[in-house]
DNA sequence: ATGACGGATCTAATCCGA
């Protein structure tokens, strides 16, 4: 099986190149994020077309937004609102695998603003809190078969940016942020997949900024999308890949899809 | 300043992303 997470930042400006990477890769299923497309407006027929006939979405309105899209049937579903807010960051999908029962998380963790202090910064002390609810409930949940992916919006380890040292105060790469993501990695002992095949001194990014007049040249990304899978599924993994060349296509997103084979 | 772009919104200037 095959499974791609991308943050997509807007599906209904880039169908062209959801269908193009459906195309290309053929994955089974795919987790968008920043989908900003409320339901009823979410661009599928094209999809359907494509044999993506299990279509799952969390939208609002202009902003976040979550989606599920799958060619293998999807046999439940759930979405969360974390932090008590109905703002599209949570979708989860039951598929079946023999007489296995296997949950895909997809999530989008807030931004979390500019200041990284929960007293000053309201959008901060979200991100934190909402990590800190994914702990809690993926603890309670304790699935024997589970994939988490999305955009994280955390970079944990040193070379998941381009410049740890000049990071360490920015939003997503602050201590703080690294700790919460891996003690919510050691909840349910997921296995980040890109570091199982990525040895950790090796620069690993799957966002660049848009801001950059060259992303390619001077290459200042983050690793801010993940995709992590329960311990007893990790043997099952084939391969991984960050389709980096995907960031250079018309009218790119600034995040780059993750894909994932997995013998399952 | 790392870097000033790109998306959505009651189409114009404002909010948001990370």
């Amino acid at each position: 099986m095959r499974i791609i997470t991308w943050n997509i930042n807007s599906v209904r400006l880039r169908e062209p190149s959801l269908l193009r990477l459906a195309k290309k890769h053929e994955p089974d299923i795919i987790c968008l994020q920043e989908t900003k497309c409320p339901n009823e407006a979410f661009p599928e027929k094209k999809l359907r077309g494509l044999g993506y006939t299990h279509i799952l979405k969390n939208g609002i309105k202009g902003y976040h937004g979550v989606a599920i899209i799958s060619r293998v049937p999807i046999v439940g579903s759930h979405q969360i609102d974390y932090c008590r807010r109905k703002d599209g960051r949570h979708l989860c999908a039951t598929i079946k695998s023999g007489r296995r029962t296997i949950d895909i998380h997809n999530f989008y963790v807030p931004a979390g603003g500019d200041e990284a202090d929960v007293k000053t910064n309201e959008k901060f002390a979200h991100k934190m809190s909402f990590v800190r609810e994914m702990c809690r409930r993926l603890q309670g949940d304790a699935p024997q078969y589970a994939l988490l992916m999305g955009d994280l919006n955390i970079a944990p380890y040193e070379h998941d940016v381009w410049s740890s040292q000049q990071l360490q105060k920015v939003v997503s790469h602050t201590p703080q942020e690294r700790k919460a993501l891996n003690k919510l990695l050691q909840t349910c002992d997921w296995q980040d997949v890109a570091r199982h095949f990525v040895s950790a001194d090796e620069k690993l990014y799957s966002w660049w900024s848009y801001r950059s007049t060259d992303w390619k040249k001077s290459d200042r990304g983050r690793r801010l999308d993940h995709l992590w899978v329960t311990k007893s599924l990790l043997k099952a993994v084939q391969g991984f890949e960050i389709l980096k060349a995907v960031r250079g296509w018309q009218r790119p997103s600034d995040h780059v899809p993750v894909i994932m084979d997995i013998d399952i």
